[in-house]
DNA sequence: CTGTTAGCGCGTTCAG
DNA sequence: CTGAACGCGCTAACAG
């Protein structure tokens, strides 16, 4: 005779035992591995738990002192972008090799729902977190309420966070950036060096670690050469695609528009080429279209129809990165001391001449 | 006098209550909204809470009978795939409208991986699952080990399952899938009224439900003009840009090439755009190069150097769909009787003639 | 309005 | 080798 089928319910290790005649403990410990269990007793509990679909449950595992949750939180700014897709796989691929499991959250540069989900995550009880902060001023501030503050140590219990792409002022946790500046620098000097002097800027808000970063690599690589950012020529509110479309077309319809363009993010210059492209189709706008370097790499780049270059890197390594940056300070981890920063490289990749 | 901070572990609700001086009823009453709890406690406790960075264990919290855990599961294949990450957008906005968590996870179209998620999201207690089905055979075998296996109800117990982009023969679940078939044939009809007759075919691998229904919607359309498909310009095992781009390289270095080329995937059309954006640059391969007919649309599609139609549907909105499905399923939901599968409509857009 | 009791599913500890 | 008791953090149900 066969125990009626959990109603509504997963079964629960007690009806395992029922069903197998044995004690719930004969059915954690065969579980666990099954060490000293009898073989035919280990088979009886294994039928069972195949009879009644049985699932251990995590969450009661992980109520108990010493039981991790095998969960890693992970709040990205933005999932529409392919780059911070590729950048989960970075951080899952490294995590499951680690026996954990990801938990995703969108903060849509929102810093409520940031706090939200952080907050959340931690009740889920984590074991850590890896966080692409959204926008939020760089500049330390001196007033009582430090921006950052649901990434503080206070909030954040002892969960070890790891920052990715951006860093957060005042908040000392291990971070994974790029050289942002450099390859800004960089590719600008290469825009230069072909004798641009009137360079268009797309990026994101300067309240965003990255947009201000790469900024500053741009006016570096002017100020270099003697030259100083036209306001004018400077656009920096786009966060997506269209609203970079929108701000190249204004680039464009000035009555001097700028013969190159360096845009500060894969957003920014995929709506750059869509508006350069729809003019060219539509035969509008001025006739010379300037060339672009972007910093991110992204698919189709080879089909610009303007002279291209990318700073590109790896979004799938950063998220790698970050995630051993993690289990760095994870149980069996190596423990650091202090606050790491690794910064990784850029390379500057010609599309098009 | 103020207690120790908690040690390597996140404050429980005694500790709150003990700083608070009060009993952790009152810690839990305050946090479940405050009714029938005198403000002045109220105040302590939340001042306990603060001081101590207290999260409610969602954990033990769920523990409970009658408490939900507020997670959904998500499986998809390929993170790396844009598409993908828009999807779990979809998905994840639904969530978050009913106040749930998306946890996610990555099969990489292997079925082993998919069944341990699967095991591992239901251990974890999720109200319900949303999963695009690695590949698997389509058709209905009669020996005794069906596939899709780990999606069947008794795996499941009675957790909500919502399969999106691929149905699973056996499996009365929910599904959200998109006219495939009917976009397949008017992509191919158009390539047919515009006169071509020798069509490439790229496209995903047999045994996953798209690549199946997309090649005979192409097929339907050739023997709609009396025409039967060229086995030599068929090419359906490409799971990745790069092995796309070389199947593109084989039908380009044949005799007597293909005119045209539908591709099934947004995959295969970036791999196909790469292979003949290449040859174009360095002035190899046929004379002329063939028109394309790409399902999916994808950024940048406008840059496309040959005739090229796509078609369209949104990601999102597929990953809204499904989880719209869900939470049908869910407490609260509408509990409809038998499986629903809702087929998405898909748009032929010119990208260009 | 507040506190005590009990038990959710599990695994460590200790007895048999 | 097996089982019973206990407690992890939390909250419904029941006192007070």
């Amino acid at each position: 005779m066969s125990l009626p089928p959990p109603a509504g319910r997963q079964p629960t290790i007690k009806e395992v035992a029922r069903r197998a005649e044995v004690s719930p403990m004969t059915v954690s410990r065969t579980l666990a591995g099954g060490s000293g269990v009898r073989p035919d007793l280990q088979e009886r509990v294994l039928a069972a738990v195949r009879e009644l679909g049985y699932h251990r449950n995590e969450n009661a595992r992980s109520l108990r002192p010493g039981q991790a949750s095998g969960l890693i939180g992970v709040a990205i700014t933005n999932l529409a972008n392919p780059y911070y897709g590729t950048f989960c796989l970075g951080v899952e691929e490294v995590a499951t090799q680690h026996g954990r499991r990801i938990i995703l959250g969108n903060t849509g540069e929102d810093q409520a729902r940031e706090r939200q989900l952080v907050a959340d995550f931690i009740g889920r009880q984590v074991e850590g977190l890896v966080v692409v902060p959204s926008g939020r001023d760089t500049e330390e501030s001196d007033d009582d309420s430090p921006k950052g503050d649901q990434l503080s140590g206070e909030h954040l219990g002892r969960v070890p966070l790891v920052l990715a792409s951006r860093q957060v002022p005042g908040i000392g946790a291990d971070t994974v950036v790029l050289d942002d500046i450099g390859g800004a620098r960089q590719g600008t000097e290469r825009l230069l060096t072909a004798g641009h002097r009137r360079i268009g800027y797309l990026g994101n808000a300067v309240s965003v670690f990255t947009g201000q970063r790469r900024y500053r690599g741009f006016e570096q690589a002017l100020a270099e050469h003697g030259l100083a950012a036209d306001p004018a020529l400077v656009q920096r509110d786009q966060q997506d695609v269209e609203s970079a479309r929108a701000a190249t077309a204004d680039l464009l319809d000035q009555p001097d528009s700028p013969t190159a363009i360096f845009s500060a993010n894969n957003r920014n210059t995929i709506g750059a080429l869509q508006e350069i492209s729809r003019r060219l189709r539509t035969g509008t706008g001025p006739g010379d279209f300037p060339a672009l370097v972007g910093f991110d790499s992204f698919e189709l780049a080879d089909l610009t129809p303007v002279p291209l270059t990318v700073i590109d890197h790896d979004a799938r390594q950063l998220g790698a990165e970050a995630a051993r940056l993690l289990f760095d300070r994870l149980p069996g981890g190596v423990q650091p001391e202090a606050p790491r920063t690794v910064e990784l490289p850029v390379t500057l990749r010609v599309i098009r001449q």
